[in-house]
DNA sequence: GGTGTTTTGAGGTACGCAACTCATTTTGAG
DNA sequence: CTCAAAATGAGTTGCGTACCTCAAAACACC
């Protein structure tokens, strides 16, 4: 009837008794101190492991008195998503500080990988652990692995850095986004037949490519009959993708579908809305004021939104979680797919 | 540049200085003990919000020494998204004893009021908190009341018992779940004329009730020329939804679309396909083994889910907010309306 | 067997707060 | 002004861990 999930109220003490050992000697195992024999070593791990004991972490972060810090690196100049992202560190400043966490925001420009790189560099020794928004770049990799090297935890926040030593990734699956873009602008489509408009900032950012090849995988596999026309590159600003989308919009009369893949939302809707094509299916990414906007006035069906609010808290957790040694609930800080359409906006 | 989001390493005896007060009289204010003159009160409290000061909640938590523990009231017998609640916190042990909080199940048959009134009322004075899977009857609120008067942290879970005074509810918005359903039946469907099916537990259930009631809200007025049919109640099991199901499909060979509130999902699929109507878009509810396999074959358009991982952590983490009386991130334990198709999958 | 090194024990201090006691001061009512 | 009640100060103890020191014991090597 009513089953226990948890249970240790051990202490270190009881441990050490369980060992026969003193408490400095657990000590040392804890924290992997030199000075103990490997014989004495697996006495003691065996002791914590047939308890399945968890050392109190309200005791361990208070005996440990130095506060944390953390830092974000994130993009110079005004970005939406990013500035949502601080926002939502800054209505956890009461949770944070009473954990007694400091989080710093550092602005740079992560488009260039040796200013990144730098940025990085420059961080080293001063933090505990750093939320970083990369560039996948050989010299940002290096940047990355010296900071883990140092001791720092890092964790790379919306795009990753695969090849890295980072110890996590806290963002979403670009592929399978596009993918969920694809199967929605398909499906939306319904039984038309025409062609399928992309706009995207730029084919080089890895994970605007990444959501064009899950894209046109979807397209080419389940719809056929439309045709994928080539991307267009507005560069995430507003006046050229107006400009890009119009003209191809002039060029050809029978686009059913368009999938904005990256920013310059604003322009993609203008353009649509002055070629009076309203009724073209219309996908795009992240629920900004914008977005939510077109969703509402219906001139965007459908957004693939990765949760901002939950990339930041996911950031901030795991930065805590691997600083203090502790398990990460993966499927907590698994960011997912979200599809916002506007019944369900949040 | 560097713009930093925290502060605070005050502690008590700060605040007791500059309030001009002793560490005994800051302490009474901070857990409203009595024995303080109002105005005392007022400066100590100023004193605190001037320095916006948080108490240490790792201090604090090591200090009261009691480990905490707290209920989860769910259903008796075999439900396939309880067992992945109660699952989900078994993934949490180790987050949980480091915590030194005790979680337990507690089975019962929560369809039946005075029953789960009466396991709830069981409960009074064990725990520093509750969650629980409650249905909106009299006797249950007055239980539910009873425990709150008793200082226990009660948490409603899944299904809101509103009237309560249950400090909060972890769980979706059920009418704008139909909403969303509603939406994407029509949309789904395409240009199609024809009419759309809905099979539920029963329109006694709350959560029921209300997600039929947003999906005929948005079939009417966005989609008028899908009629609905009357509800079909399977009563979450699968023959009989499956019999029902049959029955309506041999009647009206018109069908497009079906909305399936609740359970009974097997039955709805094999209806379906007995029938050679696996074209009919077919929208439920839930991630299970089941409805994940229905999504990949295409059977099943897309899965409204509510991420039962989310809700067991939500309302894990409310409820020690809520005994800590620390503010809780409404953002985060916020329960968000996914919606599942075959290439967002979780 | 003696030497030097490694390993272990014992103990202390500090972290910030909760919770308590008891003495002292302040306050207000009469 | 007096006296009891209310308000406040001062202090203690303990929570479980980290981190440190110093001495003692065990060990390895020649």
């Amino acid at each position: 009837m009513a089953e226990t999930l948890t249970a240790s109220a051990l202490t270190l003490k009881d441990i050490a008794r369980e060992a026969g050992v003193s408490l400095a000697t657990v000590d040392r195992v804890l924290h992997n101190r030199p000075g103990v024999r490997p014989e004495t070593v697996r006495r003691v791990k065996a002791a914590i492991e047939r308890n399945s004991f968890q050392p109190h972490v309200a005791a361990a972060e208070l005996a440990r008195g130095r506060a944390r810090r953390f830092a974000f690196v994130m993009p110079s100049g005004p970005n939406p998503f990013m500035q949502q992202i601080e926002a939502y560190l800054g209505e956890m400043s009461g949770w944070l500080s009473a954990r007694r966490l400091g989080v710093e925001m550092v602005a740079t420009d992560v488009f260039d990988p040796s200013v990144l790189a730098a940025s990085l560099e420059a961080l080293s020794g001063d933090y505990d652990g750093v939320a970083v928004v990369a560039l996948d770049h050989p010299s940002v990799r290096a940047a990355i692995n010296d900071l883990v090297d140092a001791g720092t935890q890092v964790v790379t926040l919306v795009s990753d850095v695969p090849s890295s030593r980072r110890h996590h990734y806290v963002g979403i699956d670009n592929i399978a986004a596009g993918r969920t873009a694809g199967a929605l602008v398909g499906r939306l489509v319904g039984q038309k037949s025409g062609k399928v408009a992309i706009v995207a900032g730029s084919q080089g950012l890895r994970d605007h490519a990444e959501r064009i090849f899950g894209f046109n995988q979807v397209m080419a596999s389940e719809f056929p009959r439309l045709g994928v026309l080539p991307v267009l590159e507005g560069r995430d600003e507003d006046d050229r993708s107006e400009q890009l989308l119009a003209r191809l919009l002039a060029r050809h009369a029978d686009i059913v579908g368009l999938y904005n893949v990256g920013a310059g939302t604003q322009g993609v809707a203008k353009a649509l809305s002055d070629a009076g094509r309203d009724k073209v299916v219309f996908v795009g990414h992240d629920v900004t004021v914008l977005t939510r906007r077109l969703l509402l006035q219906g001139v965007m069906d459908a957004a693939i939104s990765q949760n901002p609010g939950h990339e930041a808290r996911a950031a901030v957790r795991v930065l805590l979680a691997l600083a203090r040694g502790e398990p990460i609930l993966r499927e907590q800080e698994k960011i997912r797919i979200d599809i916002v359409m506007r019944d369900n906006l949040p």
